[in-house]
DNA sequence: GCCAATTTCCCCCAAATGGGGGACATACTG
DNA sequence: CAGTATGTCCCCCATTTGGGGGAAATTGGC
């Protein structure tokens, strides 16, 4: 049920001092919000936050160690109530995908302006999904392509062929006359494009998309 | 080319002395057959048989250490003009496929009589694929359950199912809530039931039988 | 009542896999 | 020309997988 003139109670996860800081003070400074905890890095997050009430987390998408990504897939499910939305500065598209399959529901780029900012925890708290142009682009031509190209390339595709008739790296390496590690680095390559990890759910994939 | 006065000469694998000994004295005693190699390993077999000339190979299908089957596989691809006829007493479905797949041509109980036995290596020799009866019913019975009837059992079912959607075994666990290693027990049961060896040739095969 | 299949769990152990790096060449494209 | 995709290969290293055993309880059929 979201009021009208509800505080939003946000949470920062940023291991930049002087973002974090920023974040905080303008979201504090605003009336409406409110920022009571910060934290440097994914692990306190994830070992905090389920203990305290927030309506937002805004979460750095990159750290060290553990990133925002694993822990939005940690926390998400155990409280689904809560909206994140994730800090990036390189908008790059997989790590995109992959927030919003781990639970994410929008993203900011770092250098967004404090209206925007404000603007865009209170329209995710309302249910919406706020994004930057450039990443919303990004994320619709990857749902898109997912859907009609072939995202893979000729030889990821003779190595995904032979991986699916039961051939192990070293028989497909053989089989191509590659290296076995050249047959590893195909197969990092279909995985990442078909957004799995392991073998199992590729060729699933790779037979729903008719690639195979 | 076959010559109807042609001598076919045979080799045998098989690691039971008394048998062994007992096979080449028939056929080296039989007009038009000839028994020059004997091998009583696989590892042996797969070194020499390369280097000889032989027209049919006898060959015990499971030996301690590499088997009858393995060896079948690592040589017929290399001299695709000789015949393998196996050799075997526990008339199992699974061992009989496989071998079928590996490339082997015909099939021996090892208590048939001397007469079948000759009569078998010549008719493999001329083309034709002998087993015994009881083997050709059990390896039509293989064929045929292979197309119609759903293989799997219901938590067979529940487990390709997950593991076809990426999760991995302790997650499956997790899922179905039993143990890793009876989930392990279950995709062993499956990989055999669907005649493969690992999830990728399985998920390909269930989704083609459309058992997910 | 016995046998076969199913479901559950355990052991050991080697091989295969996946994730993280990085490097270099080619080719195409803006 | 710079950037991107592709294709080739290498390293390290932990985790996962698969194959070989075996065992016990349950169920259903003959």
């Amino acid at each position: 049920m979201y009021m009208e003139n509800e505080i939003i109670h946000v949470a920062i996860v940023e291991d930049n001092d002087e973002i974090r800081e920023t974040l905080s003070l303008i979201i504090s400074g605003t009336k409406g919000f409110h920022c009571k905890h910060t934290f440097i890095d994914a692990e306190s997050a994830i070992k905090e936050l389920p203990n305290l009430y927030v309506n937002v987390v805004l979460m750095d998408i990159d750290f060290p160690g553990i990133s925002g990504l694993e822990a939005v897939k940690e926390l998400k499910p155990s409280m689904p109530e809560v909206e994140f939305l994730m800090l990036t500065i390189h908008q790059d598209e997989e790590s995109i995908f992959q927030s919003l399959c781990a639970g994410a529901t929008g993203y900011l780029v770092k250098d967004s302006g404090p209206a925007e900012i404000l603007k865009s925890i209170e329209e995710v708290h309302k249910g919406g999904s706020p994004m930057s142009m450039q990443i919303a682009r990004k994320v619709a031509k990857s749902f898109f392509q997912e859907k009609k190209e072939n995202p893979l390339s000729e030889r990821e595709g003779e190595v995904i062929q032979l991986l699916s008739e039961g051939f192990n790296y070293k028989a497909i390496a053989n089989e191509l006359f590659i290296s076995p590690e050249t047959v590893k680095s195909h197969i990092k390559n279909i995985y990442s494009k078909l957004h799995v990890n392991n073998s199992a759910s590729a060729i699933k994939k790779a037979i729903k998309k008719g690639l195979i």
